[in-house]
DNA sequence: CTTTTTATAGATCATGCGATCAACAAGGGT
DNA sequence: ACCCTTGTTGATCGCATGATCTATAAAAAG
């Protein structure tokens, strides 16, 4: 070890003769396995892993990624997508039913979704290196989501509390902490995170004097 | 640029002469400033960087920790250290004071203690990392916050609802979400944390059955 | 089968990083 | 004023990393 003449070496050396694939699903191959990759090690992770676990050289990431930047974003948009539905808009104002069964159908679905090891800790990483489609994401579930709730809330409020946005903050900080405790901590999380997300909505409506069936 | 004659070029040349400290005090200096380093690039933040901040050579650094992993213990127990103040067990089971005030007195100075840029970063950090400290930090939290929450819960619940671990996680998430969304996420803050706080601990009171003065 | 194309490997470069060490100088003791 | 301890510097080492370039071989085209 430490011999200079070592650096070249092949890097592939498991799985068998070079395998050529179609440069499309190669590169959905590369995304995929650097989301996983990404998620555990962080940001910074460095290409030589990720090459070796894909079982390919590192130089061939490159040419499908000019740098390793271009590769993140292609991770950050890989991870991103598709996690807010555009039609929960329309569901959560859907006043036929009842506002406890929409946000238990939201937040059930949406945890689902979310509660994803590799998504919970690219978010993180993303978030912390202040990204701008973290920024854009949390502005877009504001908008789509935290805001029709609050106005959904307004609407059905009996008592004197008034809902303000800080409130909607308070639900879904309590919801996403599940998983920010399960993923990014570690730590064990609920027996049934469905039940406990139903009784985060419970205490959300009592407190704002709601009933179940409204 | 790229002159390779420029790598060993003074990195302090800002302040003025070699100032000379007590070790005590360079390494506290050191430690500090590390502190807010690292918390805002990240923990692969490079020493380099970290010396021209703190006005001196790079080399100094490891006159002070054999190795950068020993100089972000010695940060980890810095940030660590006295955010979870010992009487909290005792001051929360005092039920000469309602449970209702007890919560509010020890979410809003543990708020006050770690609503703070350089903690929230420097803990999810290291969290992300698998660090050791913060998996304690969180079980000491556990069993000397939120059991001892939960106990007095119990004792004071009124209605069916029987409480759990995890509505104290519930509660307990809720409300460091915002410190999450402000110094993590960069969002905006509540103009009043203060209140959200008060709503929360009320939202779970009453979920429970329990009066605020009980 | 032969030719052409191009996905892939292997080697290498330039730079940045953690870490080391000899030389220097600031401050205290005498 | 002098020495002597040691905090501090400047230079350098070894290695890892992102990125580049050329040779190779696998699949497609004829």
């Amino acid at each position: 070890m430490g011999d200079p003449m070592e650096r070249g070496k092949p890097q592939c050396d498991d799985g068998g003769p070079r395998r050529r694939l179609p440069p499309q699903e190669r590169r959905a191959q590369i995304v995929e396995e650097a989301v996983r990759f990404f998620a555990e090690v962080g940001l910074e992770g460095n290409t030589r892993q990720l090459a070796k676990r894909l079982g390919v050289t590192q130089s061939l990431l490159f040419k499908y990624f000019a740098t390793k930047d271009d590769l993140l974003e292609a991770v950050y948009e890989r991870v991103y997508l598709d996690r807010l539905s555009p039609d929960w808009p329309e569901r959560l104002t859907d006043r036929s039913v009842p506002l406890r069964a929409r946000l238990l159908a939201f937040y059930t679905q949406y945890s689902a979704l979310i509660f994803e090891r590799a998504w919970m800790r690219i978010f993180m990483f993303s978030g912390l290196a202040g990204a701008a489609l973290n920024h854009r994401y949390l502005e877009h579930l504001g908008g789509v989501i935290l805001r029709p709730i609050l106005a959904e809330t307004e609407a059905l409020a009996t008592n004197g509390n008034r809902p303000g946005l800080d409130d909607i903050w308070n639900l879904h900080g309590g919801i996403v902490y599940i998983g920010i405790r399960t993923h990014i901590y570690g730590l064990p999380g609920p027996d049934n995170p469905e039940l406990v997300i139903a009784r985060a909505i419970d205490k959300y409506l009592l407190y704002f004097g709601i009933h179940p069936e409204a």
